[in-house]
DNA sequence: ACCCAGGTGGCCC
DNA sequence: GGGCCACATGGG
């Protein structure tokens, strides 16, 4: 059995689907994934929240907003020195491009549409191809931490380059929109749970109850 | 008082 | 092109 496919099943049937990405509208994925870097789901949710009862959740409310008001907003995310502008320019960029219309925005070959969002700033692979699976339908593989962590600590490869990474799922994982969607999902919530960055003693190393049974990760 | 979080961009060599 | 580092709040 292919790998890549058992460690999924695997995965699904300790976890369960999961039903990613958790937002409302694709809108709410793109500020969700700006949002999201280096910081906990919790605080996002936070900003999503103040930017909703703000009425700012909306592209043009958002590309038209001060700075300092959005900082407020978001200041809970962290890293508000850059978070704010960073969101404001891609809002603004979508109005450009798209007149602020996504479905319009995303209608182009995958490719295109990815090079154009690694030209935002702040959007880097992760952050545009979790926009382009969640908000865009486009069937990228997205990789994070956690996948490479995993997936290097259970032998499936060695490099921690994230486009060796990606092509390793792309060219051996049933090219699908719901499975890439579900598995990346599967991947965090495994990790988030799970799969320590370090362990902490060489008697505890990790969980026990890891997917992948016992041996080193969990 | 640490360590970590679903990264990214800027430096330095 | 690879290897550090700052960025900043909130939670364990």
């Amino acid at each position: 059995m292919e790998p890549s496919v058992s460690v999924y099943r695997r995965l699904l049937g300790r976890h369960g689907p999961q039903h990613w990405w958790p937002a409302e509208t694709p809108f709410e994925v793109i500020v969700g994934a700006l949002l999201m870097q280096q910081t906990a789901w919790r605080n996002v949710a936070k900003a999503i929240g103040n930017l909703k009862a703000a009425g700012l959740l909306e592209v043009k409310s958002l590309a038209a907003a001060r700075l300092g008001i959005i900082r407020k907003h978001v200041r809970v995310t962290g890293l508000y020195g850059t978070k704010p502008a960073r969101l404001r320019g891609f809002c603004r960029h979508l109005i450009a491009r798209a007149d602020g219309d996504l479905g319009r925005y995303f209608a182009r070959p995958t490719e295109e549409v990815r090079e154009d969002l690694l030209a935002q700033d702040g959007v880097g692979p992760e952050t545009a191809d979790s926009i382009l699976l969640y908000a865009g339908g486009h069937p990228v593989f997205v990789v994070d931490a956690y996948t490479i962590r995993i997936g290097r600590r259970i032998g499936l490869f060695a490099t921690d380059d994230y486009n060796e990474v990606q092509r390793f799922f792309e060219s051996r994982f049933p090219k699908d929109l719901a499975g890439y969607q579900e598995y990346h999902a599967l991947f965090v919530t495994h990790g988030k749970e799970i799969c320590r960055p370090k362990p902490r003693c060489a008697i505890c190393p990790v969980r026990p109850d890891c997917a992948f049974g016992r041996g080193r990760d969990g």
